[in-house]
RNA sequence: GCUCGAGUGGUGGAAUUGGUAGACACGCUGGACUUAAAAUCCAGUGGACUGUAAGGUCCGUAUGGGUUCAAGUCCCAUCUCGAGUACCA
């Protein structure tokens, strides 16, 4: 009987799809396991030998754990909203769902011959309305949820909107946009009801805004940060420009931390949680707060502290008066009740004692501007005593005691705020990881875009400052970003006040500093920061060295070993203290505080596509209204054309049913949008990661139509056990889809926080290229021994028209259509053939390098396929296809079929196995088992070579040997796996048998050959029994002949003796 | 620049806890079968030297050091390649 592969992999496909043999069943007693794929985006050009292989390795992994009796979940679907079927169709006018559905019928077709072990029950697409409902839905969720910082968690709008009823939004502590006007309770509910959607969007988990995006011309959308590589779009590779428009956002931000802290929780690769580490950018240090002086403050005062009343202070800090000590005594003996402080900055004022707690200020009476001093106070919330020197050196009982009444009724409502933000004292804000560093300050830098740049420019500055911002916004992100070395900027002609020392701070603008991090603004430290120095040595400003014995004036000093100097207060400290020293002094003074700083923007969440998914939202009053989660899906409507309209909207634009009817609660013509209860539909599609970010719940019960997923399969299969993808795939679905997870938990919608306990990265299958190389300017190819200076023109050939001796089919090349421009070409050969150049390359269509996986099922078949691609390195490793080593698995095969057919047809005996038999079994059942959990695939097929080759060494046929290496090998070769165990008698799938049991007595030895080493270099081996002592171990390898020609007549120094693994010999 | 990963025969790779480096396979060489080829089977295959032969000697895991009885494996430095990220304050 013939092992035709073919017929028998077809036969079981067959049987495998018609008896569901691998439907996971809900709900079952058994002990669950999720193993889950990427699923693709379903291109046009189909599957090449690089897609399947984390298809086959978590494949295999599935199979096993059945094997293991484990109810696995094996599912597969398509991500099939996207790009290319887009830019399809407006080239042709094919509608994507076309386009796609034929994709789909070809993957499923190509992955159908393969042999994979999916559950296609479940299938999803996000392309599919009863699929998208959910993201719709989901989204819905998002819009209706805020992120309360107190409970550190996601929670429904309505706890927002009963906290400003009760209190205002004063005491709210929530992710959400910036610079939110604080109101009452009495205002909130005095709001018009526009008023109150516009400020509860400023609090929502997607909000619309308008901010700056990556627009990409040629796409005509916007693109998120990791669709763009270097300043072009991912997909095509077309420039990228800053633009600012109203789209949706998602408040990603909020889980910065909890995405974070999340990754010690989970098995994914370092490098990827690295990644994800980077991308979200957790950075330490404070807010500072700088002020712009005012024309006439720059001449000389400052509104501030001024230098002279800071040196006041600390004179007076440190010889203070005798009834001020007294008291100052006293008081702190009180520090338990109520801290107060002494001498102390509010505004612009220093009290000579504060109870912040309880809003009280004591003060000496009797100082010229006392009046105004008061007002002052009472204006920030406090409560104002007046006291004497003269009582306190009388009786400081008596004092105390009517302070401590006075601190009984504090004045409750105030909120204690130092800042008195005045319009004609603007503020500078920046974010600093280096707080110890505040008095190398010599200066500011603002983004060219920053928002002050046009308030605080002087007269005499602002031709420059405009010309300036004019050039800037005219290079693209891409110049900017490669043009790292010019240094440019020009000066306001403003200046800030220093909050320590009150020193003139002058204020530049650089497009060193970027808008998008931060606050757009920094404080520039010459001395220690490389960037700053640059910027300072070019324009001449001043570098102050704050480091103890070090040398700044080559270069700036950013080592974290620094001891601090010529600052203060600061004086003689590292950096940890310094820099809590300085945000305690900053906070106390009202010009900073400590924070931590993410790197992690929100996501854009609008794209300017047809092909997507479309927001459940329309517009009353130009406000976002969401549709009634019972209304859903809001199918994609029909459109004529898939471009933008005339007037700049997206393809949405140009359907003609795209309304909402608030009434009857269904999409109507936009002709009805002159009744007054008809809205315009959003016109932006979701990003293509949207329906991805949440899947893997669906197949958990994909056709439900009354939930995106029942408690009850929830809370069954919780999570993905094992998760098998690309490492592309880093900072973008598997951030959101983390994201998405987190936030449905917090909703109580889900029961795990993260989605995916184990995964692993595959490595990428790369091409081998092959070039042909024409004399430029010719049309004569050359052989590439035959290359030598001459200029050469190397040309993609296509790998199909190429052997593997690397010879190029001259006849079918100038006869292929692709190449008809080479139809008259002359070929310069050498010993009459022409050798092709060879370079490893990423697998794509471009480079005609691609390998089609169906015909190497056609000649190779689906099970040497699968070992073979297991075969050629290390799951997470790169490697480049190279075919010819296919042959070695396909001989395995046949040598595995022939164990079962020795003479010919089918036979295999009911003797009893022999003990060598038995213990190549049982060694390959312990190896194989090893490799499949440390998912070492590779050496698991070296190990079914090794146990063949043996097997049929000694000629063995019997049952009780074949029968279980079977089970062994079918997670691996399925299909010829499943036919001998059919011939051998079975009448069901060989997928419901247990995996055999690894016995230990089968491999237990009675000897071990030694190895015998000098020095710890091997020079023979000796087979000794197991059971010697170490002694008679030694005593024996020492007696031995050739122990004693390698010692040539010395004694060893010493004997290293470990039984059962080595002895080593020192000489 | 920063972060991470990797360097082992002609090639892909193996060596799971520091303990016989090169498993398994490709390729190559020789042989068997055949008119011939393919397929299949057998033998050899890290390098250098040595021996008629069995065998023996030395070197060898990017480079240089170190720890250890013993290092591909651990530590330090250097070089090369790959991936991610990038004026991130």
């Amino acid at each position: 009987m013939e092992y035709n592969f073919n017929e028998i992999e077809a036969k079981w496909q067959k049987y495998w799809a018609d008896n569901q043999t691998f439907k996971a069943i809900d709900g079952s007693t058994l002990p669950k396991y999720y193993v889950l794929d990427m699923f693709p985006y379903p291109s046009g050009a189909g599957l090449h030998v690089g897609h399947p292989l984390g298809y086959i390795a978590s494949d295999i992994y599935a199979r096993y754990k059945r094997h293991q009796g484990f109810n696995v979940l094996h599912p597969q679907g398509y991500d099939s909203f996207g790009l290319p079927a887009e830019q399809y169709a407006i080239q042709t006018g094919q509608h994507p769902a076309l386009t796609t559905e034929a994709n789909i019928a070809t993957y499923r077709r190509q992955l159908d011959k393969i042999g994979f072990s999916f559950d296609w029950s479940r299938e999803v697409r996000t392309s599919n309305p009863e699929y998208y409902k959910w993201t719709q839905w989901i989204f819905i969720q998002l819009f209706d949820s805020w992120y309360n910082k107190d409970t550190d968690k996601a929670e429904d709008i309505k706890t927002l909107v009963s906290k400003f009823k009760k209190a205002g939004n004063a005491q709210v502590r929530a992710v959400a946009d910036e610079d939110i006007a604080v109101f009452t309770a009495e205002q909130w509910k005095g709001y018009p009801k526009e008023q109150q959607e516009s400020i509860l969007l400023q609090y929502r988990l997607t909000y619309l805004s308008e901010t700056e995006v990556n627009w990409c011309p040629e796409l005509g959308t916007v693109l998120a940060n990791d669709e763009i590589i270097n300043g072009f779009s991912e997909r095509g590779g077309y420039p990228v420009i800053r633009k600012k428009m109203t789209q949706w956002s998602m408040r990603i931000s909020a889980y910065a931390q909890r995405l974070l802290d999340g990754l010690q929780n989970i098995d994914w690769p370092h490098s990827l949680k690295d990644a994800q580490t980077n991308w979200i950018g957790r950075s330490q240090g404070a807010s500072v707060r700088f002020q712009v002086l005012l024309p006439a403050q720059a001449e000389g005062k400052t509104s501030k502290m001024s230098f002279k009343e800071l040196e006041a202070l600390k004179e007076k800090r440190a010889n203070p008066t005798k009834a001020s000590a007294l008291l100052w005594a006293r008081l702190k003996k009180k520090k338990a009740a109520s801290k107060f402080r002494a001498n102390y900055t509010l505004g612009n004022y220093q009290v000579d004692f504060v109870c912040l707690a309880k809003q009280t200020v004591v003060e000496f009476s009797g100082k010229d501007n006392q009046a105004q001093r008061k007002d002052y106070f009472e204006k920030e919330g406090f409560q104002v005593l007046y006291i004497t020197s003269k009582d306190i050196e009388k009786n400081v009982a008596a004092v105390l005691v009517h302070i401590e009444t006075a601190l009984q009724f504090p004045k409750t409502a105030a909120i204690y705020k130092t800042v008195d933000a005045s319009i004609e004292t603007p503020e500078i804000e920046v974010f600093t990881t280096r707080p110890d560093t505040i008095f190398g300050v010599t200066f500011m830098t603002l983004a060219p875009e920053h928002d002050l740049v046009t308030k605080i420019t002087t007269a005499a500055q602002k031709t420059a400052v405009e010309a300036y911002v004019k050039a800037t916004s005219k290079r693209s992100e891409r110049e900017r970003m490669a043009d790292v070395k010019t240094i440019s900027g020009v000066f306001t002609g403003a200046y800030a006040s220093h909050p320590l020392t009150g020193d003139k701070i002058p204020i530049w603008i650089g497009d060193y500093v970027l808008a998008s991090y931060g606050t757009g603004a920094v404080m520039a430290v010459p001395c220690g920061d490389q960037r700053d120095w640059d910027f300072a040595k070019h324009f001449k400003i001043v570098i102050k060295n704050i480091f103890k014995d070090v040398d700044v004036s080559e270069g700036a000093y950013a080592e974290k070993d620094a001891v601090i100097a010529n600052s203060d207060f600061l004086n003689d400290l590292k950096v940890n203290k310094a820099s809590k020293l300085a945000i305690f002094e900053l906070e106390k003074r009202g010009f900073g505080s400590g924070k931590i700083n993410y790197r992690l923007r929100d996501a854009v969440f609008s794209r300017q596509r047809y092909w997507g998914e479309p927001f459940p939202v329309y517009y009353k009053n130009g406000l976002p209204q969401t549709i009634d989660p019972a209304h859903l899906p809001i199918v994609l409507p029909e459109v004529e054309k898939y471009l933008p309209t005339k007037d700049g909207n997206p393809p949405l634009g140009n359907a003609t049913e795209w309304a909402w009817d608030s009434r009857n609660k269904k999409v109507v013509s936009n002709d009805k949008l002159k009744n007054k209860t008809v809205y315009p539909l959003e016109l932006n599609t979701m990003p293509g990661w949207a329906g991805s970010s949440w899947y893997f719940n669906r197949y958990m019960d994909p056709t439900n139509e009354g939930t995106f997923v029942s408690k009850e399969a929830a809370n069954y299969w919780r999570e993905v056990d094992l998760y098998i993808g690309g490492s592309e795939h880093a900072t973008g679905h598997l951030l959101y889809a983390r994201f998405w997870q987190k936030f449905l938990f917090d909703r109580g919608h889900l029961p795990v926080e993260e989605f995916a306990k184990k995964l692993i990265n595959q490595g990428m299958i790369l091409g081998t290229s092959a070039f042909v190389y024409r004399i430029e300017g010719t049309n004569t190819f050359v052989s590439k021994g035959l290359l030598a200076d001459q200029k050469v023109q190397p040309l993609h050939v296509d790998v199909s028209l190429v052997n593997s001796s690397d010879e190029l089919d001259v006849e079918a090349f100038k006869n292929h259509p692709m190449y008809s421009d080479f139809n008259t070409a002359e070929f310069l050969l050498e010993d009459g053939t022409y050798m092709v150049g060879r370079e490893v390359e990423k697998m794509s269509k471009s480079k005609y390098n691609v390998v089609n996986p169906d015909a190497i099922c056609v000649e190779h078949g689906a099970d040497a396929l699968r070992m073979f691609e297991m075969f050629l390195g290390p799951l997470e490793q790169a490697k480049p296809w190279k075919t010819s080593g296919i042959s070695g698995v396909s001989s395995f095969l046949k040598k595995l079929w022939k164990l079962y057919h020795t003479t010919g047809v089918f036979g295999v005996s009911e003797e009893e196995p022999t003990q060598d038999e038995l213990k190549i079994l049982h060694k390959t059942i312990k190896k194989v088992q090893e490799d499949i959990e440390h998912f070492s695939f590779n050496t698991s097929v070296s190990t079914f070579m090794i146990a063949v080759n043996e097997l049929a060494a000694q000629k063995c046929c019997k049952k009780a040997i074949l029968e279980p290496l079977l089970v062994l090998i079918s997670p691996y070769a399925p299909h010829i796996a499943e036919e001998l165990w059919n011939q051998l008698g079975h009448t069901s799938s060989i997928a419901t048998a247990s995996f055999p049991v690894f016995e230990s007595k089968y491999l237990v030895e009675s000897s071990k050959v030694y190895p015998i080493s000098f020095n710890g270099k091997m020079r023979f081996t000796l087979e000794l029994p197991l059971d010697l002592s170490k002694e008679a171990l030694e005593k024996t390898v020492l007696a031995h002949e050739k122990t004693r020609a390698q010692l040539k007549g010395k004694t060893p120094k010493k004997v290293i003796v470990v039984p059962g693994k080595i002895v080593n010999i020192v000489g």
